[in-house]
DNA sequence: AGAATGGGTGAACATGCGTTCACCGAAACT
DNA sequence: AGTTTCGGTGAACGCATGTTCACCCATTCT
């Protein structure tokens, strides 16, 4: 059936896949920034010029991969999210949101180290698109918040930056999830230190404004 | 006094300083990974051959500019821990610690961006030099934290990640101040969420054992 | 069948890179 | 005073880089 049809977009997809996955695996052990076409060029097996036929530049492709790898991302999201409808239970929904993470980052770990490497690294426009996209998923988890009990008197300030904390602290658990390098039991542990760590935050945040004040020793 | 005697050795440790803080400069926009040599050189105005008289290789210079940031980071970790002698008051001890921080990385962006950089971004012996700092950091809160009354009954490891959580936290909240770029507005916004971010993981984790299930919605 | 399209080629360029080596000259020793 | 030390010099090397250009030829369109 697919035999004998490489038809000329197909052949021109394939080999821009191809560019992706070298760039991805190249820039592993450094950064976007100190790629080079050429290296990239050789690995795919194409000569540096044909490099152009698909992306512009080093940093034109990055943004690509910036753009893939947040689709992704975006998936594992909302996977979560339907998670959550059937689990109404905090303990609940952070076993699954934790566990959903780890299975994503176990399949994608090349992306994840990617932007939590370029994130802080990469080309400025890179940098910026990153930022950007991370910001919308802060927003994202902070309607979700907002549609749980218990929070209905929170200020948008205190929603955002709680937001902001989980997602700096699950940013943190992809990327030393992506460090484990697929063992299992180096993943194990940080997945439950990254589900400690999702309650304690969640029993901040519940006793936040309700009663603070018990909390501290004076 | 200081006039009419540039030693031998005062001058060297000059062209030092020039050399390392034209690195950190350099590598601003891009990594470690990304500098070279004679860019380093031109800007501090010797010849390319004259760099290897104080360091070996970039890398090496990589690893004395995470020395050195880090020497910094222990004086700021040390006020912190100063002022919190005096501070009995959980609310007064997350106010001084970030404003310690804030204090901190207002004087010292450029270090604290290269660490945030090079932690992820750097070569292989910079990275790892950076992991074992931040773990070290991680476990002197531990202990810090441990002193604290009401923790008496926590496990080791609950302890360790409280406190890689809160460095994470801290962490990127040094990231954010650091990309705010000296513009006070910006300043205060980052610390106000930080202290925010840091009263919510206190009060998450001192209702910890303490009582957790009460805070379930089920 | 014939023309147009477009991914891939290969030579060529100017530039920048890390590293080597012999050498200089002033400060530091004896 | 004479000698050693050593930070800095400048030429030279072989190599990798980004980018250009004219060219090739199988697929696609007419």
């Amino acid at each position: 059936m697919s035999e004998q049809a490489p038809t000329r977009v197909e052949k021109k997809e394939r080999t821009r896949r191809a560019i992706l996955d070298a760039a991805l695996d190249l820039c592993e052990d450094s950064s976007l920034v100190a790629l080079s076409l050429r290296q990239v060029a050789k690995e795919v097996g194409i000569v540096p010029t044909a490099f152009y036929r698909h992306f512009d530049s080093i940093e034109d492709l990055g943004l690509a991969l910036v753009d893939e790898s947040f689709v992704a991302l975006r998936a594992m999201l909302r996977a979560i999210r339907r998670n959550d409808d059937t689990a109404p239970t905090f303990t609940a929904i952070v076993d699954r949101s934790v566990d959903t993470l780890e299975q994503h980052v176990h399949g994608h770990h090349g992306q994840f180290r990617f932007i939590a490497r370029e994130r802080t690294a990469g080309p400025p426009a890179v940098k910026a698109r990153i930022r950007h996209e991370i910001e919308l998923c802060e927003r994202e988890l902070a309607t979700d918040i907002a549609r749980l009990p218990g929070t209905d008197h929170w200020s948008a300030e205190d929603l955002q930056v709680l937001s902001s904390l989980i997602v700096t602290a699950m940013v943190g658990t992809a990327e030393a999830m992506a460090d484990a390098g697929g063992r299992p039991d180096a993943e194990k542990r940080v997945s439950d230190a990254a589900r400690t760590q999702l309650r304690m935050v969640l029993i901040g945040a519940l006793n936040w404004r309700s009663g603070p004040a018990d909390s501290t020793q004076e």
